[in-house]
DNA sequence: TTTCCGACTGATCGACCGGTCAGGTTGGAA
DNA sequence: TTCCAACCTGACCGGTCGATCAGTCGGAAA
């Protein structure tokens, strides 16, 4: 038998398991896990079925081992939230702008977690998915609630709400990009960062560095 | 051979075939087209298997008919914005309000219609859900340019950004509604028309219903 | 050399998939 | 009463699914 797959190991892999890996991320977030068999996966990844079972044991195995790899990278994005040296406003505004584009980047890794998410409730998928969006959420939140202490948010507004609605707005971003051009009037595609700062600056002007128009700013 | 599922049908449907277009919904919306077997279907519809291929002809067309009638539904709620008579905030907030609530109130229909935006590009699947969802934020949308026009809404804000914001943060919260009464001080789920509200009120106050005072806006 | 072990493969399994088919049943028009 | 069309079913089909297995191969250990 091999390795219990909840062992943290990003070690030693052999190419050939590698390949399939990164042809089973691509795959599983693209149609979902009952979508793709183990031959569309050994097909991409140049291997033959019967290796995939020897690598990974299952199907449901392999799920899983993608699965925590996307846990994980998605986990890192808390380190800016936590270490950065610079203001509180900054480091939401950073937060949001690196949100954006970490979806931006590894589009299937979004796709596999909202997959996860869309799990039935109180299943194992869907609990592990609500963990990793439940800390990182906590974060932005307790970032927004030191932001009001400071008086730098208005007392009266909520921020969990401020929360959502940061989160909810990249998401829509990432999700409905190719149709955003046709909502401007000059029908050019929106820049994702461009539209991190417009999110910034509508919910809570106080963040947004006051007189500054919203125009491109190098 | 039947009727081509473009046809707009909701007329005579049999007993045995609604019950199956009832329990594909749930089943498919759960689990994804490709979860679902026909014979899932029947089993939960108590009809014979034959009998779903007699109706529908196909798992195809049976899961078009499906998405067909999810379109329908989620436009529907574009009329609350059109017709209302009342004043252009009450129209956004009400709009946001009836969001959250058609969301909260049969979630088969969101969780398809997510499936459906999560084919691959340039697929009719994805094409008709790109359609429902621009519809919809274009009303959304020109309401709150309206708003603006009318200085209700601070020049300078972004429009467009406002309009992801309020879809999404409602979004977040059908997405978590579980989770998030663990993020509030005392515990207690949030109600979806106090969130509702609030976001609302953060994200421009002079929206906000009540007879909040000119804010200091700083 | 011989032994051994992990990487790897082609052939194959039973189960289940979407779909078909022949035929039974029923209700209303002729 | 006859007839026909639609509703509905059990049995069945070829194909694909996840998984298994016997066995080949190459390199490190003995």
């Amino acid at each position: 038998m091999h390795e219990s797959a909840a062992s943290p190991q990003t070690e030693a892999r052999t190419e050939a398991a590698q390949r399939v890996l990164e042809a089973s991320k691509i795959l599983f977030a693209e149609r979902g896990y009952d979508g793709v068999s183990i031959r569309d996966i050994a097909e991409k990844a140049k291997v033959s079925k019967a290796n995939v079972f020897h690598h990974f044991g299952s199907k449901a195995n392999l799920y899983a081992a993608i699965l925590e790899q996307v846990a994980e990278q998605l986990g890192t994005k808390l380190d800016v939230l936590r270490d950065s040296s610079c203001s509180v406003q900054e480091r939401v505004a950073r937060f949001a702008e690196l949100d954006l584009q970490d979806q931006l980047e590894d589009p299937h890794c979004v796709y596999l977690f909202l997959r996860q998410l869309m799990a039935p409730n109180n299943t194992e998928q869907r609990r592990k998915a609500e963990q990793v969006i439940r800390d990182s959420l906590r974060s932005l939140l307790q970032l927004l609630e030191q932001l009001q202490e400071q008086g730098e948010l208005p007392a009266d507004t909520d921020p969990l709400a401020l929360t959502l609605a940061i989160a909810g707005g990249n998401f829509m971003y990432f999700q409905l990009q190719g149709i955003l051009a046709e909502f401007q009037r000059d029908g050019r595609p929106v820049d994702p960062s461009t539209f991190s700062r417009s999110l910034m600056h509508l919910i809570t002007p106080a963040v947004n560095n006051g007189p500054t128009p919203p125009t491109t700013r190098g």
